[in-house]
DNA sequence: TACCGCACTATCCTTTCGTATAGGTTTTGT
DNA sequence: ACAAAACCTATACGAAAGGATAGTGCGGTA
C-alpha cells in the first residue's frame, strides 16, 4: 500500500511516515506542499492513500483538496488536521475526501484509519462528529460588550426589560437602550429578532 | 474473529451472519433477543464482536446495551439498527458501544466496519453524523393548527403582528389572537419566548 | 337539532417596546 | 491632560404587544 503524506512540520510529517512504514506493509512518501504534492502524484502515478495538511503551503481550503482528488483520484484523498473544527471535516468529505484524520489521534488508531479508508471507507472520528454544530460562534459577539451580552441572555429568555433590570440590578431604560443598541449591532429589528440571531449563532 | 449477532428477524440476521461467515475469517453465533445474548455470552465467553439489534425484544434502548457491555466488556458492542436516527448512534457510542452500524449499509462496507470495530476503533458512518440534529421535531408542535404553524412561523422571522396579517391576509386582531394562544400552548410568556422555543425545537 | 371546537373579526384598555433627546459617569487611548 | 468611547440614567411620546370580552361563520358529532 502506498501513502503520501504531505505536511509542511517536519516532525509530524515525518513522525506519521516513520509509524506508518514500520512492518513493510505501507510504503511511504512525502510532501510539504501542494505543488509538491501534485508533482509527486503526476511523477509516481496515482498513491492508495494521500494525506494532506489542511494548514500547508498552497492548500487554500477545499481548492487544494479538489485539485488533489482531481490528480489522484476519487476517494483516496483524506485531510490532515491539527486545529480540527468538526466544520473542516464534514466539508472535505463532502467535497469528496475519503476521511478527516485530527493530529491528535492516537499513533494505532491513525494506523486503523489509514487502512481503513486505504479499503475505501469514509472515515471521520465519530467523538469530532459528535460535537455540536457551534459553527459561528462570535461572528458577531465580538462586537458585544459584557453588558451586551448580559442582556441578550434576558432576550434569549424571553424576558421583559423591566425583568432584565432587576436580575442585572440597573434601570429599565437602560436595559431599552442596550436593547436598541443590540438590534442595531445583530442587524436585527426588534428584540425577537435579535433573541434568535442569538440562538441561531450558538450563543446561549 | 467470533462476532455475535442479534437480531429478531431471521432474514436480517442470518444475512449478515452469511456474510461475515464467508471467507472464514470471521466466526459467526447468533441470537434473537437480549436474554438469548447474555446467555451466549455467558456460556460462549466474550466475543470480539457483539451486534446489537436496537429494536429487539428486551432491549428497551440503552440498558440493553449496557448490559452487553457489562456482559462482554467494554468496546466489543455495536449497535445495529434499521430506523438510524443520529440520536441513537450518539447515545449509543456515548453509553460506550463500540459502534453503529445502520442497516441500510452495504455488504462490503459492513464488513470493513466491523473489522474496524474488531480492532478496537469506534466506527460510526460520517453521513449519519452529518446529519443536522433536529432532535426533537414535534413535541409541542403536533397540537399546532395550521394557522398557527404560519403565525410561529412569522415570530421566528421576528416580524410584528401587522406583518405577519400582511403575509397571510389576516387582521392584526387575529394574529394576535393566534400569538395568544400559541403561547398558551407552548407555555410561553411572549412572543419572544415563543419564538425561541420553537427554534429550540427545531422548526423552522 | 343542538352542541362544540376552530378560525376569524371587533372594540376597549393596559402594559411594554422602541425611539429620540439630553445629560451623567467611568474607562481607554493618544 | 484631553478626547473618545462605553456605560448608566432620565423624560417623553408614538407604536406595538398583550389581555379581556363579545360576536360571527364553519365543520364535525352526539
Amino acid at each position: 500500500m502506498r501513502v503520501l503524506i504531505a505536511d509542511d512540520h517536519d516532525l509530524v510529517r515525518d513522525t506519521i511516515a516513520a509509524f506508518l512504514g514500520q512492518g513493510g506493509e505501507v510504503e511511504t512518501a512525502t510532501a510539504t506542499s501542494l505543488p509538491q504534492v501534485l508533482e509527486k502524484v503526476a511523477a509516481d502515478g496515482p498513491f492508495d492513500l494521500v494525506l494532506l495538511d489542511w494548514d500547508m503551503p498552497g492548500m487554500g481550503g477545499l481548492d487544494g483538496l479538489r485539485r488533489t482528488i482531481d490528480a489522484n483520484g476519487e476517494k483516496t484523498v483524506a485531510i490532515l488536521s491539527g486545529t480540527a473544527p468538526r466544520k473542516v471535516a464534514q466539508d472535505a468529505v463532502e467535497a469528496g475526501a475519503i476521511g478527516f484524520l485530527p493530529k491528535t489521534m492516537g499513533a494505532t488508531s491513525l494506523m486503523n484509519a489509514v487502512r481503513f479508508m486505504a479499503m475505501g471507507e469514509v472515515f471521520v472520528p465519530a467523538a469530532l462528529m459528535a460535537e455540536e454544530p457551534e459553527g459561528p460562534e462570535h461572528p458577531l459577539a465580538r462586537t458585544l460588550s459584557a453588558r451586551e451580552l448580559q442582556v441578550l441572555e434576558g432576550l434569549c429568555r424571553g424576558e421583559s426589560n423591566k425583568e432584565i433590570a432587576r436580575t442585572l440590578d440597573l434601570q429599565e431604560v437602560t436595559i431599552k437602550l442596550h436593547v436598541k443598541t443590540l438590534c442595531r449591532k445583530l442587524e436585527a429589528k426588534n428584540r425577537t429578532q435579535a433573541a434568535m440571531i442569538a440562538k441561531e449563532a450558538g450563543l446561549f
